[in-house]
DNA sequence: CGCTTGATTGATTTGAGTCAATCCCAGTGG
DNA sequence: CCACTGGGATTGACTCAAATCAATCAAGCG
């Protein structure tokens, strides 16, 4: 993308933007739109790899991605790390500064990200008078509790070979929901965060994406995904209910 | 406890709770309490296991719990759960209807418990003209937030042994915040509860409380836990940070 | 006082991790 | 334009932590 074309696009109002429905502003009427929009801040751009926040840096604003995509992860003294989400545009992270006004997890960038900045405290003054808003925040952050859940589920419960099905129908089902393919996307993360996230070795990723090719479910090359048998990737996961709502 | 004795409890205000400086009215003024308690409604009480709400039941409100102790959980379709969380006196739970007003998961009663229920739409409508109920709701929701990334952490990186470390530490810090003992209490939960927590089978609870009572940190008799040597259990967490905030 | 249910203990199995080579591609520089 | 190189990805051999299977054991309780 030209430098031209990435700053319009970063002007670009919460009303004009493509991922509005999926983002902040859904539900809202035009004038809480502009009312919104007066105080977000408009983006910033990132390299691959660039860390947003970490652990102890001040919680000021809720992000949303706008291009790219964001994972978040704790670490373990000895270095490992626990990939908590991995949020893509339209999607909302740093919720995990609400409880003390300090983030506690990392946020870094899987690759080339802009996202847009929420502050809290205007938030906070809009609920007063916008309780559309309040809901929506309030769904958001239901959403993100259920998610966590979902994922403990899987950490706690499954196999690897559930995890990996589980994790590929969730990206599946976000693009989609985001207007692309259900069956046919590029991965924005490496083996390593996919392992990071699921909680297995990295080497048990590539078996198990070269078993689930072996058996004609999904052809994977690199990051190309192609579902070929989505009944088939659905009936590997055993587990209860999950809805995107 | 007689059924006097109990009536006479349920009774008590917000204002004269002894656990109101752990649960939602914490930072409240006196005027916003008194505003606040009359949205309350004053519970019931329930024996063990019994459930308190399921997926798909309504969302009309967050709970507090007074006495007792309760787990929320979800369940795969094969049966095996995973116990998302125990909630002691003192605790929110119910957070999980926030995202559709439809409950995702269960909550059912460890023991002998009374909650309180606290309606969400008198909370939302307050929350209007209170901002300081508005915030505290917020560091509730952030707290149960970072418990939960803490917990995902330890179902995807930590071993066994760490996982029992983690628990037993967090019970006691929890014990100890409501001014019982840090060092000498009963667990209310079972074994097999222990393990859908940790994500790891009943046996391997037995076989990690057997070794931690063999190397001298804990004595473990049934329920009843005494930790001993409460440095060395600490070190056995080799994670990153956590706290209660 | 037997019965039921939860907890413990032991023997054995196994899914996934670890260690150790390659392999393969993207990016670099000649 | 192509050889080189480094880091992610794959593959294979081997190991091990924890699960599973299978008895007891202990404690409430009707």
């Amino acid at each position: 993308m030209s430098q031209a074309q990435l700053a319009k696009q970063l002007k670009v109002s919460c009303e004009a933007c493509s991922l509005s429905e999926l983002c902040l502003p859904r539900g809202l009427t035009h004038d809480e739109l502009v009312k919104l929009d007066e105080y977000i801040e408009r983006p910033r751009s990132t390299d691959a790899n660039s860390i947003i926040y970490q652990p102890g840096d001040k919680f000021h604003a809720f992000y949303a991605v706008r291009t790219g995509g964001v994972k978040t992860y704790l670490t373990k003294k000895t270095g490992e790390q626990q990939i908590l989400g991995f949020h893509l545009p339209g999607e909302i992270f740093g919720l995990d500064g609400m409880e003390s006004s300090k983030h506690r997890c990392y946020a870094s960038t899987l690759e080339n990200t802009s996202y847009c900045a929420l502050p809290y405290d205007k938030l906070d003054n809009l609920c007063e008078v916008m309780p559309d808003l309040r809901h929506q925040i309030c769904h958001l952050v239901g959403h993100e509790l259920n998610a966590d859940h979902t994922h403990l589920l899987l950490l706690g419960q499954q196999t690897a070979h559930e995890r990996l099905a589980s994790f590929l129908l969730s990206i599946s089902k976000r693009f989609k929901r985001r207007g692309f393919s259900a069956t046919s996307f590029i991965l924005p993360m490496s083996r390593h965060d996919i392992a990071c996230y699921l909680g297995i070795a990295v080497e048990t990723v590539s078996r198990l994406f070269k078993s689930l090719q072996d058996s004609g479910v999904v052809q994977i090359n690199r990051k190309q995904v192609d579902i070929l048998d989505m009944e088939a990737l659905q009936n590997m996961v055993a587990n209860c209910e999950e809805d995107e709502g």
